[in-house]
DNA sequence: ACCTAATTCAATC
DNA sequence: GATTGAATTAGGT
């Protein structure tokens, strides 16, 4: 994993790509997982080469975040209230950089569609145990609620 | 020169 | 904010 934390390229553009920046600050947190607005942050603190250009570059990282497989979106908990999702890297792609560059990977990281299928459903089902406490101020009735779904 | 990863534009939800 | 496609740019051999 990429792990620059205090570097100054001045204006000049870093030489890392999106999702090697992205990777970044995933990794560089301390719960490994950040929302949008964080990684964002992350990114124009310490490269001021991204303090411009904002629309271009935020709308192709969030490219990045939905195209590879490598990012992975974590439904938000609901204790934890805010606007989007938080991003966390996948296990299996710590090791994307190997043999590459912070430039270009030697290859994509790509899941099996079969795998896919398999994350994306665990996925959907936080989402839905989230849902069951969402905007809850009083406690919910646990062992109903245990008994209603298994 | 070639392969294909990365970036960009931009429609759509 | 998040997803997707199409077109273009560009890193590495
Ligand atoms: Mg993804």
């Amino acid at each position: 994993m990429p792990r620059p934390s205090r570097e100054s390229y001045g204006d000049q553009k870093p030489p890392y790509s999106y999702i090697s920046l992205t990777a970044m600050a995933i990794w560089n947190s301390p719960e490994k997982m950040l929302p949008l607005s964080e990684i964002y942050k992350f990114i124009t603190d310490r490269f001021p080469y991204y303090r411009k250009n904002t629309q271009r570059w935020q709308n192709s990282l969030r490219h990045n975040l939905s195209f590879n497989d490598c990012f992975i979106k974590i439904p938000r908990q609901p204790d934890r209230p805010g606007k989007g999702a938080y991003w966390a890297l996948h296990p299996a792609a710590f090791d994307m950089f190997v043999n590459g560059s912070l430039l270009r990977r030697r290859k994509r990281f790509k899941l099996l569609k079969s795998d896919k299928e398999i994350l994306e459903n665990e996925l959907a089902a936080l989402t839905n145990i989230n849902r069951i406490f969402f905007r809850t101020t009083k406690p919910l009735p646990w062992k109903l609620v245990m008994e209603l779904l298994f």
